[in-house]
DNA sequence: AGTAATCGTTACTACTTTTTACGTTTTTTA
DNA sequence: TAAAAAACGTAAAAAGTAGTAACGATTACT
């Protein structure tokens, strides 16, 4: 349990309920029970119905969910109803990957700003945000204040790029690199994404 | 507790026990104690010596841990001795700069191929490797036997390629799409990538 | 030779997660 | 309209997992 009382199991679901009913929005379907639900995301009934339940009496006895409003409800729960500033730090392949391929509008997020050192790629365009310089970071977050940073910086700059960030206000952080933020600054909310941990875990999965 | 017999915790954390101890060996030591390394890594001598000792005895009493060979060890656990040959589907910005950005080498696998739909993509080489068309594919792995893939295609796609690759013999997965290929495919080794869920829980943590 | 350090391992404790069960309410059907 | 079926919310039980402590055995150091 953590520190606002919903299990990380539970808090982890989450975002899976709400892609499925977003399917299931898609499919043209306006009601669901917990049954239902459960066999298509192959869970317990009463594991949705207790996982719900954490955050409110969103169904109805003898009906079920209103598909609609229950999506409604998650997106309220996880907070996309009211996007919070972000900028990303480090402009290389995988930042600018990222910077492309992901929809932060639709996951809580506003990117407003990308930064890296490399002075030759200060001023071009991603998805209508631009890269600034490194150098220009103060400023831009005084006037800004960005909650969210998604750090894409190699290990030895993620230290220092971090604790500056986290001096400037910024509260959470998507982290790609391999510096343990979570372990220096408890009170900092992260997200690690390591892709060479989990490389290495399926390197293990197919070796024994 | 999973088929192995090891704890899915457990294999969480061998990546990080490699990490730490190659920067270990890069700062010149050579023999380290399960309470010295605690005190780094923030865990406890005892969960230390109880990880290693579900693998094997690769510390001495008295002495401690030659790092060399522990990591050497882990290594060997983790199969990065043993590279297996993996290729790459959906090389858009994402797959792009996950071929760009990831040694695969020093992670247990050699990247053989990429494959992609768009014709003009064809052709074109991403660090030594050639991208080729997706209907190459079955002609390509039945020649190459890659056990592992990743897969960087949007989810409507992915059931599709997923059970194609399954067909010619593809043994593991890294799955960056929304498809649940472990429900499906249970007998296959999946570790999931999802940058958007990643996001949302961030978001989460952020909003309470 | 004696003391300190440190591992391997077992047993224990605590925690977390999931499942079961049931009262209550709503919907459907006869 | 009344009874039966469906389905939720929730508390309590059960199962499973993970982490810690403790201790004998061995090695290193003085």
């Amino acid at each position: 349990m953590n520190p606002t009382g919903i299990s990380n199991s539970v808090i982890k679901r989450l975002p899976r309920y709400y892609r499925f009913l977003g399917e299931l929005k898609k499919e043209g379907l306006t009601r669901i029970s917990s049954r239902e639900l459960s066999e298509r995301m192959q869970l317990t009934a009463s594991q949705i119905r207790q996982d719900l339940n954490c955050f409110g009496e969103f169904g109805q006895q003898g009906y079920g969910y209103n598909i609609e409003l229950l999506q409604g409800e998650i997106a309220k729960i996880l907070g996309l109803d009211k996007p919070q500033n972000a900028i990303l730090i480090g402009v290389g392949n995988l930042g600018k990957a990222i910077a492309h391929y992901i929809n932060f509008e639709s996951k809580g997020f506003h990117l407003i700003g990308m930064f890296d050192a490399k002075e030759s790629l200060v001023g071009q365009m991603v998805r209508n945000v631009p890269i600034r310089h490194i150098s220009t970071l103060d400023e831009f977050c005084r006037e800004n204040m960005p909650r969210a940073a998604i750090l894409c910086v190699p290990k030895d700059a993620s230290k220092e790029i971090c604790e500056q960030l986290i001096k400037l206000g910024v509260k959470g952080f998507l982290n790609f690199s391999h510096y343990d933020i979570a372990l220096d600054h408890p009170s900092v909310e992260v997200e690690n994404i390591h892709f060479g941990d989990s490389l290495m875990r399926l390197s293990y999965k197919l070796s024994n």
